[in-house]
DNA sequence: CAGGACTTAG
């Protein structure tokens, strides 16, 4: 055996690949049933330690998805494993999405004492990724330093990808930055790197660096960078990248158009998000989701529903985040019945198991509309398993809607008793003791947090103005024009209360922190970038302003006078939805 | 013997 191994390959593969066996697996391809069949055959004849039919057997048995039980008995069928089916066999798992097979492979190499190569490498570091194996991924870097494949493109623009993907964005850039040859593949995976860790701005501007060094961009690079603007809502170049596209003859692939469409409903053009929907010519579940959720951001829940019965009549099939997009959308339109019905459907049609995520739509959807009762009724009713806390962060926030205190007031401590260490959860707390008039509690919960220095997330909020993306943060001062933004704003708050507009008190605010309660009232980033946005756009030109927490009532409430002191149209995107501001009223109805 | 980056919800 031990003289066998080595020039085996060789040799064999000459007279192998012409065998009919070796012919009738290629006939069989990636289908598992046909695989097994070949597989029995081979056994029978006698040829069931074969390394090469075993290797091709393999290969397409992963391609079929096939379960792990089943490769790894043919794995360890083989005798004696060589660097060929090493290789193959962590590229393919790492490709099929098998990380953790992966990495295995990837160890009994080692044990083997065979070599890695620049192929291995970046295939270890994908799936290291994929299974967020952070500390095996920095160990394998290491692997790559000692085997000097430190400066391989491939290699380097995995780990561009792994450390973006484990969060850490400044070491991705690190390593992006020490490449000497810098692919597209590298300058995509750094710039989809920004954008999925929520730097849009930096994606974008990586971007421009780019065209800048005169690197072309392909489809994968307008895919992330469409998600950039998406996030931060720059539709210029949103825009411009739609031009490019369809002047250089792009294909319009699914995952092009589904970025394109995604874009323009997330910058506030539902309609030309339909427009590129339907242009789209193979349109898959990802595709019908993004334009169901796109019309629920905007409020038009019955475009929604419409376009989900169009697709169980002829589309693919629904998936759980499909009904996560269809029930938020209900939700935020007020459509009760029609949501209750689909989440029926869902279960008994569909056979999903309603998650957590479905959960909180149904008590947001019942909440929002009044139904406290059946909400928390719901909520009770989950079983097996006890209600996570997002779901009674949800039922909270309808309490607070509905003035419901005493329910409230039982949720958020019952929410503290099972999450403390959510600073979110001490916020509502603190807000639903002030509505209900308990400013001794109010006080007490307060110290809590500032105890535990509880931070809540940083609002900020951003603003495209002639193809550039501003940011804002309260209380803001790091733009060069601030004193400018402040005045006009503080102008801007005075006429609208000569117009009627009564600021919310003090005790309503969100804000815990000293410092922020100065700011809070007046100088919340979205009200600074529409400030901004108001001196720099001419008459007549909508706002368009994208917050990443949700708008709170008394910005709400300032922005619709605003609309009516400054004559213009203000377009806000909140965390989950859009609100039209137009000659003093919502889109929303002010119901969010 | 062979490869990577990318779209939907909250």
């Amino acid at each position: 055996m031990a003289s066998f191994h080595g020039n085996q390959t060789t040799s064999s593969t000459t007279t192998l690949t012409h065998s009919p066996i070796y012919h009738s697996i290629i006939l069989a391809g990636p289908r598992l049933k046909p695989l097994q069949q070949i597989h029995a055959r081979i056994i029978i004849t006698g040829l069931g330690r074969t390394r090469s039919l075993i290797t091709k057997l393999l290969s397409f048995a992963y391609a079929a998805a096939s379960p792990i039980s089943y490769t790894r008995s043919l794995f360890f069928s083989i005798p004696k494993p060589d660097t060929f089916l090493f290789h193959s066999l962590i590229t393919l798992t790492s490709k099929f999405s098998f990380p953790q097979e992966s990495l295995l492979y990837y160890r009994r190499m080692l044990l083997a004492n065979i070599s890695s190569s620049n192929y291995t490498f970046s295939a270890v570091i994908k799936s290291s990724a994929d299974l967020m194996a952070f500390s095996i991924g920095e160990t394998i870097h290491c692997h790559v330093y000692i085997c000097g494949y430190g400066l391989d493109a491939y290699v380097q623009a995995a780990l561009v990808s792994f450390y973006a993907k484990s969060g850490r964005v400044m070491i991705a850039r690190k390593v992006f930055d020490k490449m000497p040859d810098k692919t597209v593949v590298a300058w995509n995976s750094m710039i989809s790197g920004y954008e999925q860790n929520g730097f849009g701005k930096e994606a974008i501007e990586l971007f421009y660096l780019m065209q800048y060094l005169g690197v072309k961009p392909d489809s994968s690079t307008f895919v992330s960078l469409l998600s950039a603007c998406a996030q931060v809502g720059a539709i210029g170049l949103g825009c411009w990248v739609h031009e490019y596209i369809a002047r250089n003859c792009f294909d319009l692939n699914v995952v092009l158009g589904t970025a394109l469409m995604n874009m323009y409903s997330r910058c506030g053009n539902v309609s030309k998000a339909r427009e590129v929907f339907d242009s789209v010519e193979e349109k898959n579940i990802v595709a019908w989701t993004a334009m169901i959720s796109g019309y629920g951001m905007h409020g038009h829940g019955s475009q929604a529903i419409e376009l989900f019965n169009e697709m169980s009549f002829d589309g693919p099939r629904p998936n759980n985040v499909t009904f996560v997009a269809i029930l938020s959308a209900c939700a935020h339109a007020g459509l009760v019945d029609e949501g209750r019905q689909i989440f029926t459907t869902m279960k008994q049609e569909y056979g999903l198991v309603p998650s957590v995520e479905h959960q909180v739509c149904m008590v947001d959807m019942l909440g929002r509309a009044g139904h406290l009762n059946e909400a928390y009724q719901f909520v009770k009713n989950i079983s097996p398993k006890e209600p996570a806390p997002a779901v009674w962060t949800a039922m909270l926030g309808a309490c607070k809607m509905h003035k419901n205190f005493d329910l409230g007031v039982e949720v958020a401590e019952h929410l503290l008793s099972i999450e403390p260490e959510n600073p979110g959860h001490y916020v509502m707390l603190s807000n639903i003791y002030a509505l209900a008039g308990r400013m001794d509690r109010v006080e007490k919960v307060r110290n809590i947090m500032i105890r535990n220095r509880s931070k809540k997330e940083v609002g900020y909020s951003t603003i495209d103005v002639d193809h550039k993306v501003y940011l804002f943060s309260m209380g803001d001062k790091s733009h060069p024009k601030t004193n400018q933004i402040y005045l006009y704003l503080d102008e801007l708050m005075s006429r609208c209360r000569e117009a009627g507009y009564i600021p919310a008190s003090e005790s309503v605010m969100h804000e815990v922190e000293e410092e922020e309660r100065e700011y809070a009232l007046r100088y919340h980033s979205e009200k600074l970038a529409i400030a901004f946005g108001l001196l720099k756009t001419g008459p007549g030109v909508a706002i368009r302003i994208v917050k990443n927490l949700r708008m709170c009532e008394d910005c709400h409430t300032a922005i619709k006078y605003i609309s009516i002191i400054a004559n213009r149209e203000i377009n806000v995107r909140d965390r989950l939805r859009f609100h039209h501001f137009k000659d003093g009223s919502c889109s929303c109805q002010d119901y969010w």
